[in-house]
This record gives C-alpha cells, sequence and structure tokens, in this order.
DNA sequence: CTTCAGGTACGATTCAAGTCGTACTTGAAG
DNA sequence: CTTCAAGTACGACTTGAATCGTACCTGAAG
C-alpha cells in the first residue's frame, strides 16, 4: 500500500552521459519533456504517457530514466507511479529541463 | 587555401535529439566539452583533441558532431578545421553547453 | 615529378540498445 | 477463492552505432 520507492543514483553522482543517453531516445525524451512542462509535479501514473510501445518495452524505458536519476518510480505491485526528480536534476545540471522545452526544429523552415 | 566549409543544419533547424544523441558519446562529449570550455572560440586543429581512438573513428566521430549542428568543419584537403558553434547553439538551446562544464560526478567514484 | 602526413570512403566486425513474445508476480475487485 | 489488469523477468530478435583495416585522395615539401 505504502509504496516502495525504487532506488536511483542519488543527486550528486548523477552522471552526464547517462543523462544525455537517457534523453537520447525519442520515447524517453517525450515522457520528459511532458514531466518537465508539469510544473505541479505531481505524481503520474506510468500509462499516462501514451506511449506508442508495448509495456514491457515501457517498463525498459522507465528503468533508464530512474538508473540515469531522471525519474523517481514507486512500485505499488500491480501499478506504478512516477516522479521527476526536478529538484535533484537541477542542483546538478542547471538549465536542462528547461531545453526539453525547446521543442522539435521550426518546421517548414524557410530556407 | 580557402577552405570550404563543409554544411550542416541552419541554426533554427538543430534537433534536439540528434544533439543528445551526439553527445551521449564520451569522446564526442569530451571534444564538446574542451571547445566549450575555451572561450575563445578559435579554429582547432582536429587532432588538437588527443582522442585515444583511430583517425578513421575520429572522422565518424566529428562528422556526427557537424550533422548535429554543434561544430563547423573547414576542409583544407590535407588538413581540417574545427570551430564551435556557440552562437547557433545558445540561440536554439541555450544553457546546453554550460552543462558541459558540470562535469563527471561530485567523488572519484564513477558509477 | 615523388614522398609523406592528414583525412576520407567503403566495408566488415563487434557490441549495445530498442523491441516484443512468453511466462510469472502482484494487488484489487468480484 | 477466482478473475483481471498492471507490471516485471527473461530471452530472442533486430537495428544502429562505434571501431578499425584497407585503399584512395589531397596538398605541401623536397
Amino acid at each position: 500500500m505504502a509504496g516502495r520507492n525504487l532506488v536511483g543514483p542519488e543527486a550528486d553522482a548523477l552522471d552526464l552521459g547517462a543523462v544525455f543517453r537517457a534523453l537520447a531516445d525519442e520515447h524517453r525524451r517525450s515522457v520528459m519533456t511532458e514531466l518537465a512542462t508539469d510544473r505541479s509535479d505531481s505524481e503520474r501514473g506510468c500509462n499516462s504517457f501514451d506511449l506508442p510501445i508495448s509495456k514491457q518495452t515501457q517498463t525498459h524505458h522507465f528503468r533508464v530514466l530512474r538508473e540515469a536519476g531522471l525519474i523517481d518510480e514507486i512500485d505499488y505491485g500491480n501499478r506504478k507511479g512516477i516522479r521527476l526528480r526536478r529538484a535533484d536534476i537541477e542542483k546538478r545540471f542547471p538549465g536542462l529541463l528547461a531545453l526539453l522545452g525547446a521543442g522539435p526544429p521550426a518546421d517548414t523552415a524557410p530556407r
């Protein structure tokens, strides 16, 4: 009932390489962009992201994000909560989350 | 002698995914960290980075950085110049270059 | 001209990562 | 209890990326 928090690295131990590798994937980046844009930082269900991939693959992606130190995963047994580690990320890599809002390249670019 | 500038994407067309993929590699990130730390932004020879990999692989990495829009490559035929696209990067992804200076995790224990 | 070092092109190899199928676990609701 | 949905574990497959060997190109210096 309580929910056990699956462990990730400490705030000071966040590795820039692992973070960039985590954000290099399109699906993981879309999750992080959603989390970074929502300033309430409330806990979310991990099926609230509408990812076009199987649940096994979603499990994989959320684990990568957790092991990179970007999110917390709260295990309730038959469901799971996701929460952005905003404070830790901002402390170690200030401005990183703001980059996720930079969005896609300017469409129909006037060349 | 003039040196032909190999083309990369326009400043507004920089893609965050391509940038993160480029920075996910340790060797490419070390090059970018060196470039970002040197505020003179002078043109550098591409063998001035002391990378522990073959020259064919170096060619590959510099191309990835150029195609991601992070550097310019100036082709002199039998040598090549590298220059950081600081202004374009700062315009599209402000604060990104500063993150490269965040360095490794705090203590001396990588992972 | 020839030589030589820096760089590229192409292919082959190796390895990591994304993906999913099958089977199992967990907790809640009947 | 049984059923069911959510999630995980494990393995297999596939794709892409990093690496290097061989061969070729380029420009400068003899």
